[in-house]
DNA sequence: CACAATTTTGCGTGTCACGCAATATTACTG
DNA sequence: CAGTAATATTGCGTGACACGCAAAATTGTG
């Protein structure tokens, strides 16, 4: 799609470069202090940066502690499509999964997926990211079956439901502290079937 | 459990009725200026009551305006019980679903639905909301099944794409504007496979 | 170096959540 | 039918926040 990666003007670098040094700063001090105390200006003054130009990264603490939490939709995207078609669209998903989940997750990872499950103020948030998660998937289910992933039913459910067992693996490991997440991910898509899209459907 | 339904005090029946007004006001006044635009102190003002008094049942305008949009676990969870034991899981959670969604929903459901899938405000609240429901189900879940479903994974897996299921199921039918809502909810249940929960399973 | 584009910043405004104490309403008891 | 305890409503004050707007600073370009 927009592969901008190498002319990258310091611009670019420099709000990316603030962006995630504040939503740093925002998860730490959720972590010290809990997501109530946050305080935008403690977060900006930190960054040396004004509180104005905090909202202006972000529209609230909540967003910012949350920002590059949620896996990359994209990724999940490509990987799908990079599945052989002869496969069956469980298959395919599961395979994809595997290696999205190949490398575990650092504890900056670990410590905000806890903190999101355990602070509704920032479960919220993350479910509107979700949402965004969920369409793409959809949209790339219904293309690799070759039907529109926007209105038909099949892909939309098989691409909530996919979300929705990840969600449950993810919980299940944080809470359980056994084994690896990847394995958790592999137990959950082994315990459901999606069934096939076939494109002539109605 | 708690079963005081004929003893109605004048007390909690009027706090009922204040608060099934505020949130048809808030409804309403979404609906025709866009949730940006609602005002507390213009609900409190219809309904003749302080402003106070509407932060005193609401935490923000959204949860008013979400407020007995969700779908009642309790009862989901009751028809779940109510299903014979020799049903495989998925054939109880189609069942029971069938008869929770016996009665096609009403105006003010359809537009309040509709309005929490365009409104990412309105859309976070109800995530916390269906967090709630999604564990008392794995719970009922677990209990049919023999197993803890508040640690386990099944039941929690099954809770999960079961509700996404139904979301799905909903988001597909306000779209669609073509048969019930007990047909999508049946034809997204016949779409997808839950497996058997195993009580000797670890 | 000058000039255009973009970003940061300060300021003001309207809205909101919530603690607290005073007041009003409801429930209960002799 | 009081009188009293329990609970709800209300007004007020405070701290925090989102956001529009325009001036100032910073970056990219010829």
């Amino acid at each position: 799609m927009t592969m901008d990666s190498p002319p990258l003007g310091l611009r670019e670098r420099k709000k990316r470069a603030v962006r995630a040094n504040l939503s740093a700063i925002a998860l730490r001090h959720a972590l010290e202090r809990g997501v109530s105390q946050v305080r935008i200006e403690e977060i900006a003054a930190e960054a040396d940066v004004s509180p104005r130009t905090f909202n202006n990264y972000f529209p609230s603490k909540e967003a910012a502690i949350i920002d590059s939490a949620t896996m990359r939709a994209e990724r999940l995207c490509e990987l799908l499509a990079a599945q052989p078609g002869e496969l069956s669209l469980h298959e395919a998903l599961s395979a994809a999964l595997m290696t999205l989940f190949e490398d575990e997750p650092d504890r900056d990872w670990i410590s905000r997926a806890r903190l999101i499950r355990a602070e509704p103020s920032l479960f919220a948030e993350a479910a509107k990211a979700d949402l965004d998660i969920e369409q793409a998937v959809a949209l790339e289910i219904g293309r690799r079956a070759g039907v529109d992933g926007a209105t038909c039913l099949a892909p939309r459910l098989a691409a909530a439901t996919v979300v929705a067992a990840i969600h449950a693996a993810v919980a299940f490991w944080l809470d359980a502290n056994d084994g690896t997440l990847r394995e958790a991910i592999g137990e959950a898509m082994s315990q459901f079937r999606i069934a096939d899209i076939a494109p002539g459907g109605a």
